[in-house]
DNA sequence: TAAAAATACTCCATAGGTATTTTAT
DNA sequence: ATAAAATACCTATGGAGTATTTTTA
């Protein structure tokens, strides 16, 4: 029901290729550069650059771009508003979600919100959290879930979990009963997120806060991977520094061992955000779910 | 550009009347019934109840009108955004105003306002305050201007311009020429608005804070007309409160003359207001250049 | 020369029109 | 009986396809 024009537009502007906007649309090439060609005629305004093989957004195509985002997310708010009438649940929501998230607490929230809301479509695109964000402020996205908290102008923020940087290692490996503190983690082959990640910098800044950094300590590997130190752990014979959403169901199943801290405790919160003043019922009807069942 | 059906479906809304609008769109009536059938199909939902030869809304259909204007306006502003690209300043700016504002202030902006941007086309809705309110909150205007402010959630309130009630007569009458205070003013033949007057009622509201009400002075008249007071007052002697911004022009033609009072001052703002978080580039345009022009 | 966009053409779905019927006051 | 919406039917525009050509890296 969106102007068909605008919706092979926004495929095509994803894409940056008339031929793979067409497959994905199920239709044929041709069909998608006439549509553009029509829309630019309309308009008045080249909407995309041809360099020979390739295409890139003109100006007027970024512009039309975020138009043609909140005019499609304006029409999922309109089937959804309609399907309430009806007492049914119908919609579509289109979610942004950084890494952590995406990979360790998306998942279990969206099977409940399924259950709850069957008819639901969700459509999740991942990203980091700088990207999350610009997906929001081009209305890309109807809401994103990211870690911490930038307060960048034009973004509403809503924290809906605590998160905390714990201590984790392999269950066999024998560490004191008490607390550990930092001068005596010193001991222990450490490994850490590599250079980028935003578990790793909450850390240094609170290592640093704490009088220590990094070469302090014997740090036997940078890993890209949170899923990859998991697995490292539980074969050697290592701690490591991890966001505890990603690590509770591995400690639960005693794969992995929490060691308990003394002097470092680093939390932080996972928030929603969403275009301020959005008024998108879709996303009130999420942020009330993850209120009450979370 | 707006897809077809949709901008059926609102003018039809309006006139509730599938002829009427088939008349205003220039089309037949048949095809109108067409554009609703297949909307109403497309959705889901029946649009208009039918009863005999009216129609309403139904729920449904006063939803869908809802995110239609916001469509459309989100269109609008596209216009205007690529033309602005283009080093032009095309677009299509609805507006809403109440009564005493669309007689005596906002000729007078626009015609500064299509003299400084000539390629914006404007569209005038009149109505009282409440109704200016509602179309903004039911998003069928982009921005309206009215007198005082409710401050009603939703929508944001920005004053433009300082009113006040000011006392006038025929400039042949014999007035006292020190300031009249309110008992004096017992003497004099006044006439008043009608109930229900925006203008009428803050006079009621001030006259009452200073001890005072309708009945303690010599109402001749009670008048449901700005510009008819105003005739009437240059013909007979009377006084009568009025809207500086509605006399200014007449005081100037000594046509009408300001009686200063000594112990009555009553000012009031006239406000534009928009939704809350609209970032419409067209209302901004509007708000600066007023900011800066008056 | 290979990959992608543009063009030429054909076909059919549908938006819109005219004429007429149905419906409810 | 009248005024308005619905229906039937016809026409023509344009959206989508196939086949082919053009473009440039």
């Amino acid at each position: 029901m969106l102007a068909s024009g605008l919706k092979v537009f926004i495929v095509t502007a994803q894409k940056l290729s008339f031929t793979k906007a067409a497959a994905e649309l199920y239709m044929t090439q041709p069909a998608v550069t006439k549509h553009i060609h029509k829309l630019e005629q309309n308009l008045g305004s080249k909407l995309f650059n041809r360099h020979g093989n390739k295409i890139s957004l003109t100006p007027a195509g970024e512009r039309l771009l975020q138009y043609a985002y909140r005019i499609e997310s304006l029409y999922n708010q309109l089937y959804f508003d309609l399907s309430q009438l009806k007492n049914e649940q119908k919609g579509t929501l289109k979610i942004g979600s950084s890494t952590t998230i995406t990979q360790y607490v998306l998942p279990g929230l969206l099977h409940k919100f399924s259950k709850r809301y069957p008819d639901i479509k969700i459509s999740v695109m991942n990203g980091n959290t700088e990207k999350i964000e610009q997906a929001v402020l081009k209305n890309e996205i109807d809401i994103g879930l990211i870690e911490g908290q930038s307060k960048r102008s034009g973004i509403q923020y809503k924290t809906f979990l605590k998160d905390e940087i714990v201590l984790v290692g392999n269950p066999k490996m024998t560490i004191a009963e008490q607390p550990l503190d930092l001068e005596t983690l010193k001991k222990y082959p450490l490994v850490i997120r590599e250079s980028g990640s935003g578990t790793r910098e909450v850390i240094a800044y609170h290592l640093q806060k704490a009088g220590y950094s990094f070469s302090d300590f014997n740090i036997i590997m940078e890993y890209g991977s949170t899923q990859g130190i998991k697995s490292y752990l539980r074969q050697a014979e290592a701690l490591a520094f991890l966001s505890y959403q990603s690590v509770k169901e591995a400690v639960k199943r005693r794969d992995l061992c929490l060691i308990a801290t003394k002097d470092f405790k680093v939390e932080r919160f996972f928030n929603f955000i969403y275009p301020e003043g959005s008024q998108n019922k879709l996303v009130d009807l999420l942020l009330n779910f993850v209120h009450y069942n979370f």
